[in-house]
DNA sequence: TCGATATTTCGATATTTTCCGAACTATCGA
DNA sequence: TCGATAGTTCGGAAAATATCGAAATATCGA
């Protein structure tokens, strides 16, 4: 039976703010995307269209918050979204949604189906 | 046929960075549970523990990011969350997770129903 | 070991965000 | 109309963010 362990208030905080600024949700989508196999942060960067600098910034700021991981792999370092941070945050909204107004989030569980529908690709 | 419109990706960030301060996830998290008929301003600013003038911008920036919605009452202002506004937000993250890698979002279906049975009031 | 490649760290600056006190606007009741 | 109540707006100070160039670190191949 799955706990209802819920992910403290000031971690979610960080996790949005994390993914509150256009090139980190950007490159969050992109990782999300590329799987566990990851990409590395100079392809991201070329991806993005920042400089390495910065997003080794941003990196760090997903990586802390928790949403990616990273490897060295020779020269390269890869990172890659942990999927599992992405539905904690996702519960954690869902359920602060649904928790009061069950009614009204029900639409809710078909969200995932509509996803699917509308993902190109 | 439910339409397969994806909100701009700058206000999905708006969103985020709105929900992405304690206080205003707070009266967010406040205004879903109080429901459609929603909450004054000096009775949230005494919840959540800011002062007026203070809550005030918070709930500016909500409701600018669209999550929120306000009507006048008498002398009280009262605020509501806007459920749809919600949805589209974790429309779009949902899809972004699942477009990717649909076999690893799948538990996110059951959500909902794990949020039922977590939130206790 | 050296040079080239991949990325991060450092230091500085420009911008944005946050928060408060004070002043202002709107509504109600007498 | 006045005073009290409810909120917002304004102005500024402190803190946090964002971004860049330059320098540092790590790894590979010759």
């Amino acid at each position: 039976m799955a706990q209802c362990e819920m992910a403290p208030v000031a971690d979610v905080v960080e996790s949005l703010s994390a993914l509150a600024h256009v090139h980190r949700l950007a490159v969050f989508q992109l990782l999300v995307r590329a799987g566990a196999e990851g990409m590395a942060a100079g392809e991201i960067a070329r991806d993005v269209g920042v400089l390495p600098n910065t997003l080794s910034t941003h990196l760090t700021i997903l990586a802390h918050a928790g949403l990616i991981r990273s490897r060295r792999e020779g020269r390269s370092i890869i990172y890659s979204a942990d999927y599992e941070a992405m539905r904690d945050l996702l519960g954690f909204l869902v359920s602060d949604c649904c928790g009061g107004q069950p009614e009204i989030c029900a639409p809710l569980v078909g969200i995932a189906d509509v996803a699917d529908r509308c993902s190109p690709q």
